[in-house]
Order: structure tokens, then sequence, then C-alpha cells
DNA sequence: CTATAAAAGACAAAATCGGTCTTAAAGGGC
DNA sequence: GCCCTTTAAGACCGATTTTGTCTTTTATAG
């Protein structure tokens, strides 16, 4: 259970390379995919989604690749696994309150929420530039 | 990420069927599947695994059926889940150390162990004797 | 105009999920 | 010993998700 998807460990690692890129540049997907052992097409699909909700920003061309979008101490981790695992949700039941017939009584569900809200607090109180301090 | 599949939310259903049942009587399996909507026959797999682990009882033949094999209180939530889902698991680094060649110096490694230890903290904490208490 | 690099989208193997079906085995009542 | 009931075991299966690859297009710098 609850077992992070390559998907969502690669859009990390992407992500902390671009936060430790020294200010003013850019990187490029095949250093990215190289440096941090990921496949770089798989890696070229994370960023552009990326790329799409302004979590990062890309130039074509000479020159170009990827930057963050926004300062690494404005990222959290939460948002970065969110972006590509969609919302923290430890069962059905608690994106549509119709999910489960028995959600009004069930003494489980709560159980979920605080599971929910306790992974979300220890994701989103982590950011990206915490994660990109060591070497 | 992180969701609960169906067999686990089944398997939860079924024990806490169990532990509502008044002492000394068994359950069908035609009747937990009924009255907690799940399939028949992918219920009967669940339990009969957990027949296996002694988590539940099992008779066979006329007056046959399934029981707890402890008093619920005496069973948590954590364990119904683990037992059909396997354990926590955040990430794959978690199991084996080699997993991952950055586990050493990774400083993302820490938090998915304190995501592991909270969620197996709340979910240990649950008996099945409070999840049955309800109507 | 050309070389470079990301964007977009079709394709697909493999694994996992969510079951079903059939046959066997065990136990109770007669 | 013979049914009837009920779980056990295991083969099987379609749908979905995961984990990618490949090809073509578009934007840009020089
Ligand atoms: S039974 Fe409870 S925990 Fe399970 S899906 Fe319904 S509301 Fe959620
Ligand atoms: S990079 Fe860190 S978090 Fe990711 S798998 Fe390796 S040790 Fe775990």
């Amino acid at each position: 259970m609850m077992e992070l998807t390559r998907k969502g460990e690669y859009a990390i690692r992407g992500i902390i390379y671009l936060a430790r890129l020294k200010p003013g540049s850019v990187a490029l997907i095949s250093e990215i995919a190289e440096s941090t052992g990921v496949p770089q097409t798989f890696l070229a699909k994370i960023l552009q989604s990326f790329a799409k909700i302004g979590l990062v920003n890309s130039f074509r061309g000479t020159g170009g690749g990827f930057v963050l979008g926004r300062p690494p101490a404005k990222i959290t981790l939460l948002e970065v696994v969110e972006a590509v695992e969609g919302p923290i949700m430890p069962n059905r039941c608690m994106m549509d309150e119709s999910g489960c017939e028995f959600s009004r009584t069930c003494l489980v569900h709560p159980v979920w929420r605080e599971v929910q809200s306790k992974v979300v607090q220890i994701l989103g109180s982590v950011t990206i530039e915490e994660l990109s301090k060591g070497e």
C-alpha cells in the first residue's frame, strides 16, 4: 500500500536537480536524465507536464533547457508529488461523498482522513530547497 | 498516490462484519459478502488468506463459516491492511538498503520514513473493536 | 537556413487489479 | 455409506495502470 510510483520518484529527482542548478543556468533534459538515472524520454514527459503548470520553465532551441518556475523554497514536496500522482487519497471514499454508501456511518472513514491529513502535513512542510541542500 | 485497493477495503469490511457477530455464532461467506457489498468469490479469497495466518478461523461443512481468530480488541487496522496490501511502503527505497544508489545521502529518504512511521502509528492504534462499535 | 532542443502524441510491453470458474476436500446429518 | 453444505485451492481472465519508446512537430539561437 501507499507506494510512490517511479514517475513520482523521477519527478522529485528532476526537480531537485533543477534546484541545485546555479542561478542563471539551464539544464538539458539529457543532462538531468543521466545525472539522476532516469530514462530520458520518460523524464521529458514529466517535465513537460510540469512546464504546463508552471512548476518549471522550458526553452527550446540552442541554449534551451529547463529551469525551476519558482524559487525552490516556494515549492513543497507535496506539490511535486501531487502534480504527478494526483491528490493524496488513502481511500476512494474520500474524494466524493457518494463514493460509498456507508460513508455516513462508517468509523473507518475518519481514520483515512487522519492519514490523509498527516501525510499532506508532512509532505507539505518540506521544501525543495531543503531537499537540495545536501551534496 | 497511496490508494488502498479494493481488496484492502473489502478485507476491512469483512473483518468488521465478523467483529460484530454475536459471540458463539459463525458467518457464512455468502452472508458476509451480501451484507458488505463485496463480490462473494473475491471476499472468499481474502478470508481464506486470513485463515491461513490465523486472523480468522474457518469451518467447513454444514454449520460452518468464519469467525475472528482473536478478540477484535487485539486486531489492529494496520494488521488487516498489511495482511492484504503488504507492508506500508511510501517508496521502494525503504525495503532494502540496496534499493537506491542515492539512499545514503538522499534527503528525501528520511521524509518517506517519517510518512511511513506516522501511517503505521495511526493505523496501528485503531482496533477492529473500536471500528465495530457503530451501528 | 541549419542545428538544436523541447513538445506532442501514438504505440506498446509488462505488471497489477479485480475479479470468475472449476474442482477438490472436509464436515454434519441421516 | 451417502448426500448436502460449506470452505480451499488454483487456474484463468479482461481491464486498467505503469513504465516506458518512437516518431513527428514546433520553436529558437546563431
Ligand atoms: S466502508 Fe467506510 S472506509 Fe470503506 S469506502 Fe465506505 S466510507 Fe470508506
Ligand atoms: S533518491 Fe532518495 S527517495 Fe528516491 S529512491 Fe533513492 S533514496 Fe529513496
